[in-house]
DNA sequence: GTCTATAAGGCGATAGAC
DNA sequence: GTCTATCGCCTTATAGAC
């Protein structure tokens, strides 16, 4: 059953990825929802509040989706990465969360935490592969695991950001297309 | 001489850095600037107005800053390219021009507008190098010029997203060295 | 738990004097 | 060109009844 709580949270997680949090307002929320103001504030303190739940949420939903990319996809660590990479991303909707990271009040440690949960968890997922596949002697040596994997993240949040610049809604993926072009140069065997 | 516009305009661009467009209010750019709510609205029509004015100056300096070194750096391809993705960049002040993209106000055309040349700008010039040096048997030609265009623009904008998120300002060079070890690899002669 | 009413303050902008 | 006063609207809540 959706509870009140979780129906704020949602529309919350909706509104972040659609405005990110300064232009996300309560009222734009009960606006959504049908919830009244009084139930919100009953439910969370803040705005805030409210958002730290949201993004808390989306974290664990996107963390667990690269967790079953990379687990279930066969072949080696180009192929798992490769999957990940050209998962469909929209550049004109933006990153579910790095959508949110510009926002001026977002230098609030609070607000800060989910935002730098999530990117650490998909760095070092990313970073282990490249480590094991290095390893294993599959991948070339020169780039360092750590660097490999801040490439990887930075292709994929700067392609969101070329592209809603440039108002072209495939750039991240003819991005991710191109890096992996460059990292298959890397295999080994 | 600096006139009053020219100052709103500076002090615009400051501002734009620092909060992005929807946090930055006319209010900000009076107390910062010094000048009268009437001079402001004498010199520009709107918030908008001046904006756009701030973002096309902010567009002409750092194109012309990238041209600057794409020209006057001694050496090949990867040395020129090298060179411009090792410019000093802090993760946590975000890209001067980048840092507004994601604002939901920007999603208005007349506001996109500068930030689209000045992508445009930066993607064209590399597109030109890249093809140019394939063109010269220097670079591997499986990549697209394009693509690889896209994928630089791409690491810069979303180390500084990734740098942000995590709170440490030497990501985005990071990143750029790892990026310039993946197209060393590519390079010919 | 949810409702409506209210509040102090900021927003973008305008009016009219000087 | 610049100043101050004012505007209507929106924001993030809080208060107190139901």
């Amino acid at each position: 059953m959706a509870t009140t709580r979780d129906l704020l949270v949602d529309t919350m997680k909706q509104l972040l990825w659609e405005r990110g949090y300064d232009a996300t307002s309560p009222n734009h929320v009960l606006e959504r929802s049908g919830v009244g103001k009084g139930s919100f504030y009953h439910h969370f303190k803040s705005k805030k509040d409210l958002a730290i739940a949201a993004m808390e949420s989306r974290a664990d939903e996107l963390i667990a989706e690269f967790e079953q990319i990379i687990r279930s996809t066969e072949g080696d660590w180009l192929d798992k990465v490769s999957a990940y990479l050209l998962l469909p991303r929209d550049a004109l909707k933006g990153c579910r969360m790095g959508r949110i990271v510009q926002d001026p009040s977002v230098e609030d440690p609070a607000l800060i935490a989910p935002l730098q949960r999530y990117f650490v968890a998909i760095h070092q997922g990313l970073s282990a592969l490249y480590a094991k596949a290095q390893a294993e002697g599959k991948l070339q040596p020169e780039c360092s695991p750590d660097g490999l994997a801040t490439a990887t993240v930075s292709v994929i949040q700067g392609s969101f950001v070329y592209g809603r610049a440039v108002v072209q809604a495939g750039v991240v993926t003819a991005a991710c297309e191109t890096f992996i072009g460059l990292l298959a140069v890397q295999r080994l065997n």
